[in-house]
DNA sequence: GTGAAAGCGCTAACAA
DNA sequence: TTGTTAGCGCTTTCAC
């Protein structure tokens, strides 16, 4: 076992709940190692051999222990208890060590809604997600989720499966609940989303986009350039005929501004992205397939395909195989987000590689900068970054016979897949 | 937009809090189409067409409205409020009318804290995962929040990165933070946490294994049968020498009843899984290629190589792919989940197809039915399923010349990927 | 079916 | 530094 009964620290750190490894950034207070060890009563004195002097302290109707007992049995009054757990510098030493003694006796465990009833603070945020179902969101979300931790905050989290009306039921059922701030992605948001979260002066970011909110703040990249610089890349082998599958681009600025910015890159060419090669379809491996056996059914061709997202290229790409279409040779497919498994697809999946943990780990930190009004920094601007693999190729029409296979002009590259 | 703001109805049902599409489980109350569509009041008279009487109601001095503001406007008691959001049959419907006429005009949201404290439920549960950071999980922790989100729930996730002594402190500051159950992986836990929920009597479900915990219940499936059935299949086709990539056995069940699975079978063959073949790396692709490394640099080689999971496994593919060894021609490899991806390498991932989403939906089911008391039905048994793919082929030394690719005894086939 | 009132367990102001 | 006390906003008896 990996703790000591024995132990005899504390919990709790400067106004902050149990558990976080306080950064640099936190307050004073118990470091991290010496914090966070509490052993529990057990449930009988038998499994136990804790100093038991558990006792017949009287305890609250709800059989758990309260503060109230906790400073029964130190012998200090209610606020002194209060003040030991939450700031332990506000109390003496003496004070604060039978304060623990008595947590750690009683097995006391703190309860939150009463804490947050009474101090307007929950120590937790809520993030909501379209989907999380969808590797980059799941890394943004995890690198969030660590971040928040660090400062003490816990997330809730939820999502909206691209359903928008959904959103703004989530949202509330979210800060009903109780949350010190919000993460959202993308700017476009249901009025009454908006609404809420002002009228309530909740802190608000919304990632993955950097355009101006109504309200709140965003950390993100410009989906359109990242577009841009891709389709750049995919003109640059000689691709006049492009394709986009993307997903629903009604409520989502993400996906328009992704196709916005390919069909400038076009433009600037004198070509045309044309609009019944531009493919919607759900932000999934299926969809992918799907719309790429659309393509495939079409009389004139594309020879490059460009994906919104990663999952929909693999489906694409996967697909191509199923048709014995090859890739780049026949057809080139890129993706968007570089996914772990993007340099990993047969052939590796050209694509945009986005700063998804970044992204999580900024918008923590910038929440928890609003929240608790204290600067961690500005954000760095999150740049994205064109990663050419594989699966895109020279254009039929340009291709020379003898580098028929896997000559690229730039060199394959493996990016952020440690 | 998608809500009419005029629109007058509740976001209430029968004691639970906002949001919830109340499956056909939930009690009488709203439909989920009558419900959860509550306008905001708008910060200024200027941005709303409310039927604005917004008023100068005295309100608390957080600045939000309370329930007391709303039974004032409303001109009901507070008591007959609360009772009207909280389960509307209470209540007259002329109450009802009045209360929720109040609540549009205030824009007013309740507050989880003091519901909290006040009923001692916080319709939110915690789930403590490994890490996110596995397609597996988060296929699993996306259905237990859509269905828990079904049963009005929040759901608070946070992971310990396979770091065993963080697990506590996870728990812990879930737990303090206010959850009505909680849902963890794997029979193995720290003492302390099982001291913990049980002290509480916290309703605790288990999930990705069947073994009997000292406290809670379970809901998965045997993994140790799960590596057993796929390690038949493999030396069904005639491998004798079997190698296994592995996450840390240490503190982890699954880990290890998956190794043990494997040796059994080999066992029953008279064939020995040798230690030094079991190699243990962390899970993610690059543990499978750092971990293939190491196997590729060994005198005398495997001719197969079974992955914990699918992550590993596709790590290890492609570092066969980068040092020129064929699978399954010179080497067989297989996974463990059967996530999406699996099914889409080149060659396809022969594994175990793993009820990931299942997991997540009936642990959901199960706890609530332990929170609300309520039958939900017993979880049904899940099973997992060898799914029998390209990557592996018949041992080299029984290798026919005439079938050296592609020739399978099972069709390679698709599951769940859809 | 409704109103009045007593907490839920804690924090934070204020005195001492 | 410590103790006292008044709520935080809601649910839930308990009478009526």
């Amino acid at each position: 076992m990996v703790f000591s009964r024995m132990r005899l620290n504390s919990c709790f750190t400067v106004a902050r709940p149990t558990g976080p490894a306080c950064t640099s950034d936190g307050p004073t207070g118990f470091s991290y190692h010496e914090a966070l060890h509490l052993p529990v009563a057990a449930t009988g004195p038998a499994l136990t051999t804790s100093p038991s002097k558990i006792s017949s302290m009287p305890q609250s109707p709800t059989g758990r222990p309260t503060l109230e007992d906790v400073a029964r049995l130190a012998d200090v009054s209610l606020g002194s208890a209060s003040r030991a757990l939450s700031d332990s510098s506000l109390v003496k030493p003496k004070t604060l060590k039978r304060v623990m003694q008595a947590v750690e006796q009683l097995g006391y465990v703190r309860n939150g809604a009463a804490r947050a009833l009474a101090s307007r603070r929950t120590f937790s945020v809520g993030a909501v997600y379209p989907t999380l179902h969808n590797p980059a969101f799941a890394d943004s979300i995890h690198a969030l989720q660590q971040t928040l931790w660090g400062f003490g905050y816990q997330l809730v989290v939820a999502s909206h499966e691209y359903v928008e009306e959904r959103e703004y039921e989530v949202v509330r059922s979210i800060v009903e609940r109780g949350v010190d701030g919000l993460i959202l992605v993308g700017v476009e948001h249901d009025h009454q989303v908006f609404d809420l979260v002002r009228q309530r002066k909740l802190p608000l970011v919304l990632t993955w986009t950097l355009e101006q909110p109504p309200y709140g703040h965003t950390v993100g990249f410009s989906n359109r350039q990242a577009a841009y610089d891709l389709t750049r890349a995919v003109l640059a082998k000689g691709h006049k005929d492009i394709a986009v599958i993307c997903g629903s681009r009604e409520h989502n600025e993400r996906a328009r501004q992704r196709v916005s910015g390919t069909s400038e890159a076009m433009a600037e060419r004198g070509l045309t992205l044309r609009e019944e090669w531009i493919i919607e379809q759900p932000l999934s491996v299926e969809g992918g397939k799907l719309a790429m056996q659309r393509i495939l059914a079409m009389g004139q061709r594309p020879t490059a395909v460009m994906c919104n997202t990663d999952t929909l290229a693999i489906g694409a790409l996967h697909e191509c195989r199923v048709h014995g279409i090859a890739v780049p040779d026949q057809m080139s497919i890129t993706g968007y987000d570089d996914i772990v498994l993007a340099s990993l697809t047969v052939p590796p999946l050209a694509t945009v590689h986005i700063p998804t943990a970044q992204i999580g780990t900024f918008s923590a930190r910038r929440l928890v900068g609003l929240i608790e009004n204290r600067d961690l920094g500005e954000p760095p601007a999150l740049n994205h970054e064109v990663v050419i693999r594989e699966s895109l190729g020279p254009a039929p029409s340009t291709l020379q016979p003898e580098m028929k296979r896997g000559k690229l002009s730039g060199s394959a590259r493996t990016v952020a897949d440690s």
